[in-house]
Parts: C-alpha cells; sequence; structure tokens
DNA sequence: TTTAAAAATGGTAACGTTACCGGTAACGTT
DNA sequence: AACGTTACCGGTAACGTTACCATTTTTAAA
C-alpha cells in the first residue's frame, strides 16, 4: 500500500485513480487479519486490548468507511427498509415520513422512499425495487390497496408493515387510526352543539378512510335519531377544489343545513370558499369540522376545528412494528388502532 | 434444484428455508452458464436467440429478481442517491423531494432520504451514512452549511450537488433560486403600487435565502430612494408565530407601515394574525407579500400574493445535474439559478 | 511440570454478481 | 484444404465483508 495517505479520508489516490479504503488495507497497515480487522469493527470478542487499539488508530488514520454493500451480501441484511407513499405531497405524509425517518435512525436503518403517485402500476414496481435492491422490510401505505402485492409479500412472509391506510381485509400488519371512532367524534360533537342538519363531504366508499368515516357519520346521525337525506353526502376527491364543488352542490341542495363535516381538511378549505362565495360566514351560518388537522388547518380563517391524528406517531409505531418483524422468526400479524383527537377552534359554534 | 417451485415466486423453499432464487438456480435450470444468464439479464450480444428466450422463461417462472447488492459490489455503483433534507415538514421540501423522487424514477435510481432536523452533528452522520451505504452521489440540502463536510465531498470528488440553498462560496455544484433578484420583485412589486413604508420580516442573515432576501429589500429600496428605518427590519425565525410577534414588533414601531415583504409565507401567516389583531385589515390598512408560494398560500383569506418557487423543477435540476456528475469522469463545478415568479393575489393593493 | 482450558489470531470459503479471458463450432475465403 | 472470422458459450477471479474452522499462544489448574 503505497498511496499518499493525507490523515482523513476515505479513499486513496493510487496512480491517480481514486480507491476505497478496505478492510484489507486496515489489515495491512496494523499488521493483522481481515478476520481481527472484522471482530474490532464489529465488537466481537476474542481480541487483545492493544491490538484492538493499534486498528481503532489505523483505522482512523485511514478514514475507513466499512462496505455497507458488502457486508450485506454476506450478512443477507442491509439496514435499509423502504417506505412506500402514494403522494409525498399530500399534507399528511411529511409528517409521517418524519416518523418513519426518526425512528429509523434510532434503530441503525436508512430509508429508501418512493413516491408512487396513487400510480399502482408505479406501487408494484416499487415493490419490486426495493426487493431488488434487498430491503429488510417494507413499510407501505397504498390508496386503494395493491392487495395482490400485498398477499404476495405476506406469502414469501417478507417483513412488511401497512401504515395509515387501512385495508379491507388486512393481510398485513397494520398501523392505523379508528376513523370510524374519530368520525364518530367529529359529528357527535356537532349534534351536542345543537346541530341537527349536518352535511358530509367525502372521498366516498372508493378509499378505506372515506367508507369508514362515512360510517362514523351515519352511526352518530342514527344514535341520534336524525334521518340522513341523501344529499347530505356529497362525494368528491381529495382536493381543495373538489371539495368546494361538492359543498356548492350540498349547499344548493338543502338551504337547511347548518354544519358541515369534512373527511379531510383539504376539502373543508373548498368548503370555505363555497360558503364565503354565498356570502354566508363561519361559523355564523354554517359550522364546519374537518380531519386530520393539517399544517394549514389552525391558519385558516376561521381556524379550523377539527380532529388531529398523530402522524408522526403512527410513523414511529411502523417502523417498531416492522423491526420487530424484521427480528422475529415467525411471520406475524398485528393491527394497531391509534385514537384520534377532536381540536375544538373557531369554525365550529352552538346553537 | 429440489425446492417445491409454484408460479411466479422471488424465492425457494428448501427443507423449510426461504432461499433467494438466484442466477445459479437459472443457469442451473436453463443449462446454461451464469455467464449467460448475466448477459441475457444485461441485454448483451453474443448469446442465440433462442437460448434467451429459455433463459427469459427460465426467470420469470422462478420469479427471478436481481440482487443489486451483489452486482453493486463488483459493479462499484448501486443505482442508490442519497437525499439531505434539513426539515421534511418545512412546506418547502416535500414538492422538492417528489421532483427529486420523479426524476430519480426516471433514471433508475432509488433515493435514501435523511431528515437532518436541523442538527449539524445529523448531518454529517448522514453524509457519513450515505456514503457507508455507497451512494453514488448525495444531494444535500444544508441549512447553516456544514461546509467542512461538504468540502470534503468536493475533495474527493465525490459526486453531490447542493440543491435549493446557496451556499456562501459554494464549492458544490449548485441548484437554486435567485433571492436577490426575487425579493427585489417583490418589494418593487409594492413600491410600484404606491407603497413607500414598508417592513421586512426576515430570518436574517444566519440564513443565506434571508440574506439574500435582505439585499433585494435593499436594493428595491434603494432604487426607489426610499430611506429604510431600523425598524421596518424584523428578524425572527421561520414560524408562523415568530413571524407574529416580528411583526407586532414593526407595527408597534411604525404606524406609517402600508406594506410588508416577509422572507417566507409561513412567517406571512403570523403577520396576517398580527394585523387582525389590531384590527386593521388586509389589504386595505396593510399590504402583506410572501415568499415560496407554499401549498397554504393559496388559501389563505385574503389570498396570499406571493413569490412563487418551482420547488419541483429544481428538484429535477440537482438529480439531473447529480447523474450527470456520476457519468463524467471529471469534477465538475455548476450552477444553475432557476428563476421565480410573482403571484398576484389578495393581500396586496395598491394606494 | 504437565495438561487442559482459554484467549488471541489467521486462512479461507462463502455471499451473488459481472468482467475477463479462453474456447469451440460453423462458415466463408482463398 | 487451410485459415481467418464470427457467433456463442463457459470457467473463474474478482468485489469487500463475515462465518467458520484451525492454529498458536497464554493462562490456570493438577
Amino acid at each position: 500500500m503505497t498511496g499518499n495517505v493525507t490523515g482523513n479520508v476515505t479513499s486513496l489516490s493510487i496512480f491517480g485513480v481514486e480507491v476505497a479504503v478496505t478492510i484489507k488495507d486496515i489489515a495491512k497497515n496494523a499488521g493483522v487479519s481481515v478476520t481481527t480487522v472484522s471482530r474490532v469493527l464489529n465488537g466481537k470478542p476474542d481480541v487483545n486490548i492493544e491490538t484492538e487499539t493499534r486498528v481503532q488508530e489505523v483505522i482512523k488514520n485511514l478514514g475507513y468507511s466499512p462496505n455497507s454493500v458488502a457486508r450485506g451480501l454476506v450478512l443477507r441484511k442491509t439496514n435499509v427498509i423502504g417506505f412506500v407513499v402514494p403522494d409525498i405531497m399530500n399534507p399528511n405524509f411529511p409528517e409521517l415520513a418524519r416518523g418513519v425517518m426518526e425512528r429509523a435512525e434510532h434503530y441503525g436503518y436508512s430509508v429508501i422512499f418512493v413516491d408512487t403517485n396513487h400510480d399502482s402500476k408505479v406501487e408494484k414496481k416499487a415493490i419490486k425495487l426495493l426487493r431488488s435492491n434487498q430491503v429488510d422490510g417494507i413499510i407501505v401505505s397504498f390508496t386503494e390497496a395493491n392487495q395482490d402485492e400485498l398477499v404476495k409479500l405476506k406469502k414469501e412472509s417478507f417483513p412488511s408493515v401497512q401504515v395509515y391506510r387501512k385495508s379491507p381485509n388486512s393481510v398485513l400488519s397494520t398501523i392505523a387510526i379508528d376513523n370510524v371512532a374519530s368520525a364518530y367524534r367529529a359529528v357527535k360533537f356537532l349534534i351536542k352543539s345543537g346541530h341537527t342538519h349536518i352535511g358530509h363531504i367525502t372521498t366516498g366508499e372508493k378509499t378505506q378512510s372515506g367508507l369508514e368515516r362515512l360510517q362514523g357519520y351515519k352511526k352518530a346521525m342514527k344514535e341520534a335519531g336524525i334521518p340522513v337525506e341523501d344529499s347530505w353526502i356529497q362525494i368528491c376527491p381529495h382536493s381543495a377544489e373538489d371539495g368546494e364543488k361538492a359543498a356548492d352542490r350540498l349547499l344548493n341542495a338543502d338551504d337547511r343545513i347548518t354544519a358541515v363535516f369534512s373527511s379531510h381538511d383539504l376539502m373543508a378549505v373548498g368548503v370555505y370558499e363555497s360558503v364565503y362565495k354565498r356570502g354566508l360566514s363561519i361559523p355564523a351560518d354554517i359550522s364546519v369540522i374537518g380531519h386530520d388537522d393539517i399544517g394549514i388547518s389552525k391558519y385558516l380563517r376561521p381556524k379550523l376545528t377539527t380532529i388531529k391524528t398523530f402522524k408522526k406517531n403512527l410513523g414511529k409505531a411502523a417502523v417498531d412494528l416492522l423491526i420487530e418483524e424484521i427480528q422475529s422468526e415467525s411471520p406475524m400479524n398485528r393491527e394497531e388502532i391509534f385514537q384520534t383527537e377532536l381540536v375544538v377552534r373557531d369554525s365550529t359554534r352552538a346553537i
């Protein structure tokens, strides 16, 4: 080894080409075998304290950094997990992602992100890519769950958990929220506040969350003995613009409506627009309650009353569960349901 | 090979233990050498069309998926890049991340995310971790640029580009926006609208973007011959709450203020609060202009006039540049500056 | 002092893939 | 008939690491 070694570097220049410092270089420089170097690297026993310090010194001097790829090959373990999200720009996901990353880092795992942009083709490809990358486990948050893929993962008992969204008959371990109870609470709050003519803007039964929150809405209404008219339930996609249109339909169809439960905060923003457009005010004329407590909600005027979900905790729990699955021999199928919290702000009032 | 092979699987069960399907299994089953399999896998020449189809069939039947880790080891190329962000929950980053992921996917790269939570210690660790993971390149978006680390990357000519934030004397290739020009345009717009007493809420000179946008503000004011009083420039951290306090100070100090330029939309939200608190209205009494056009801006009431940055494009460009660096032999140090766009909405008015 | 046990070390075969070199067979050219 | 070209194909050494066994040295017990 004749490279010009100058302090803390992670590569040597030999004849002009950069060559990474390997365990062999350390061994040669320290006058020991690669086995011994590997031992000190992994804190294993059976190595004299003196040789250990000597090796450590050489490692430091040459600025050696272990090659995880080589290690991954022999260990069949990469310390990398995959995280598949349908849309990182959906306001719920950054927080979820933060939770995932924080926790993963804590366990010494790196995380590969894949944004599928709601494309089920891409979802499929993502799983394939991640497995090809030999990730130790996968966290998915699919929209309309690409069930086949998940079943396949399960069948091969490949460590994987589903987070945030629950699939109908979930084959995978799941970290999710109780959407029914959550929506129920929101509507119950409205009813308790004296409202009876309560509309519901929902993403509909195509989405699992929409379906469940709709159930919660119906349950609360039924329990209160309020008959729900068809026009009170308006289905629309996820955006604020769509929410506005849905609210238009709702308010046009029945002018007795005094409160609206939007299954997502983003759509609630659209409800605001719709209400303002007709010269009404919130909450004086129309009370609005959302769901998710996304970042913007507390900055809306009036501040949006909503249901807070603890997305960061969901992300963390997903990693916890995944790691457990990775470490456990036998396959598991656990389900953790997180509670949510009613946050009363200024968009609702008692009548 | 006597495993019970049942259609499309990516692992065989032999004596109860799961064993991944390797190139050897394909070779054996197809009656060819591993070399030949490798050849068809990589679309290389010198393989008969018949044997190719035969191999392809076996690959499909056994559900073989190439092991990127092994491949990465011999090729010294993992097709993975790292993306280090200071805070994924900052409203600017999801869009940036989306751009990065989309483009990376297009090039066949996976991306490992690291969120440093603004911690320079974690930044350092992140680089180390990514390099240990043998990523082919790194995209960083450091806050107070951890210059030492970046210089080190540069020195070893490790492919890396800086995105969104520009460092003072950038050693790395950079994709950024022209903050000075951008801020200049915002303030110029205010001045053209007849405002002269224009306050500036800024993150100050600690942050590069704050520094540059402050310069833009000063430039526009100077050019218009408007002397800037000290109290007109209020420094605060990044959040809406901080922006509110800064606006309080600004408005308390000088009641002639008719317009405020906030260097970040989030702080502009705080300005709204401050203005409303004193019973004034926007834009009738105070015009507000922000910067960044984050997701919430168009949903504020009134809708926030701001400067739009094309974050997704920045992310894409960063990947383009990084890939180019990875492929090029010689080190490069390019700088691409993206233009921004004034979006006039309802929070500003001419006087 | 002998001997067994423990501590410390090294050699080498994997891990799954590709690069490199070498080989055979078939074909046309002189 | 001898020879050069292609077209195909295979064997094997890497890549950087760890696991496993073997070996040497030291220590402790008898």
